[in-house]
RNA sequence: CCAGAGUAUUGGCUAAUCGCGUGCAUUUCGGUGUACGAGGAAAGUCCGGGCAGCAAAGGGAAAUGGCAGUCGCUAACGGCGACCGGGGGCGACCCUAGGGAAAGUGCCACAGAAACGAAACUACCGCUUCGGCGGCAAAGGUGAAACGAGCGCCCCGGCUUGCCGGGGUUGGGAGUUCGGCGCGAAGGCGCCAACUUCCAAAGGUAAGAGCUCGCAACGUCGCGCGGUGACGCGCGAAGUAGGUAAACCCUGCCUGCUGCAAGGAGAUGGAUUCUUCGGCCCUAAAGGCUAAAGCAUCCCGCUGAGAAUUCAUCACAAAAACCGCUCGAGCCUGUCGGCAACGGCAGGCCUAGAUAGAUGAUUAGCUUCAACAGAACCCGGCUUACAGAUACUCUGGCACU
RNA sequence: UGGGGAUUCGCCAAGUGGUAAGGCACUGGUUUCUGGUACCAGCAUUCGGGGGUUCGAAUCCCUCAUCCCCAG
């Protein structure tokens, strides 16, 4: 989990994003990318939907290491809001390697750079 | 050892690093330290409560919905325990929506003569004007069901050889009797029983056997004994017969509606008034005991805390933030009572409380790479899902001693 | 979080205790030189799964699964 600064709270800053964002679509999660105005703290959000499968287990686990992932390899030079949405339930058993390369990929697709 | 029955427990662990939520402490307001951080089902939302709001003076009735052996447990329940009745299993044990069908109504297709209130298709016996009429109700046939059931006995079939399955043990006519009972004055007549014989019928390849015994069951009424009771055991009287209430219904008991997204509350600071608050005994008050938020020997008083009223500043937007929100019919250990469910007492413990929603990642080790699965106001149950591991008790069989 | 509804042949569906109607589609046949049309015939092993009540269950009861809708 990633610290509450860069979380989003309430219910319209996240419909705003989805308003005026731009997206990047990678194999089995896509990212929605939105500027915010200078001085505010980057924001990111991970969405797992029901139709992704059934098991709150299973969403949960695809959710924490989705942020796990970003937590790690994010360094947020700009603000910005992240939307990840997650689409293929094979995300939960996938290595841990395979899941930190794709989210590498679609933050570099968003113009962000990672840590390493 | 094999095959089973029941109950209970467990549901990955250890170390290190990075990261998240909440409480507390500290702070130079950036943070830092420390403690704790999903389940037995957190699930389905099927029942019962707490709590909250609305309604209702209070009480009662009806409707609606639900429940249904008895006694208990529980805050309550449709839950649980024990027992009773019924069914299954060689057994340990398991299953059981288990009130009423002799209150009423409905339904019981097809088949069948007939489906519940009496009747008679075939057959049998008698009579006949040969059209039929009368008697009998064993048997055949139809069907899920058409007057049953139990013990004994007989026959057939099967095998694991003493068990299982199927069927029978009957009806009618005539005759006989130092036989019994009733009617009649009597000759005699009627009924019953036994025997002989004829007809019919079941069963079986065929033959043989084809008989004997006691009555039981059920509801009603009246009793005796045992049990808190359901009920069990036994006796007597006069009698009786289909099923279905998870069909309507009748009887007894319970039942207002909505649900934490309920609902509450602007925040901070000041002023005025009132209260001085704990625990135990007690229905409550009074009173008593322990003893007392701080200062003060005591009173007055001051401060603190709580409630109400009021003033000022800020805010007036939102699915934001706050309260409700986790100490509770709580958990653990011991002990006592009880067959048990459960209850009493003593000691100890504090164990998620988020609000886009906290448990993840990496490394190393553990012979085994670990099932079902994620709290959202809280409890008691039920139901459903669940890899594997462990403990205890018991049953049947085999072998050995 | 709370509430409501549905599930019958490949598709649309009737049936509410007594042999699972019907239409489309499909298969075979007849008619035609061929196709269509028309006509005839066929097509439900288990009525979403499991259990119960009943002589008998798609229908009644319990339970599970899947799908859809509504409130805030």
């Amino acid at each position: 989990m990633i610290n509450r600064v860069h979380r989003f709270h309430g219910y319209g800053s996240l419909a705003r994003v989805y308003r005026r964002s731009s997206a990047a679509r990678g194999s089995g999660v896509s990212v929605r990318f939105a500027a915010r105005s200078a001085g505010q703290p980057a924001r990111a959000a991970v969405v797992v939907s029901k139709k992704v499968s059934k098991s709150a287990v299973t969403r949960n686990r695809i959710r924490r290491r989705i942020y796990e992932a970003v937590r790690v390899q994010w360094q947020p030079a700009a603000p910005v809001d992240l939307i990840f949405t997650v689409f293929d339930g094979q995300l939960a058993e996938l290595p841990t390697g395979q899941l930190h390369q794709e989210v590498a990929n679609l933050l570099q697709k968003a113009g962000q750079t990672g840590i390493e």
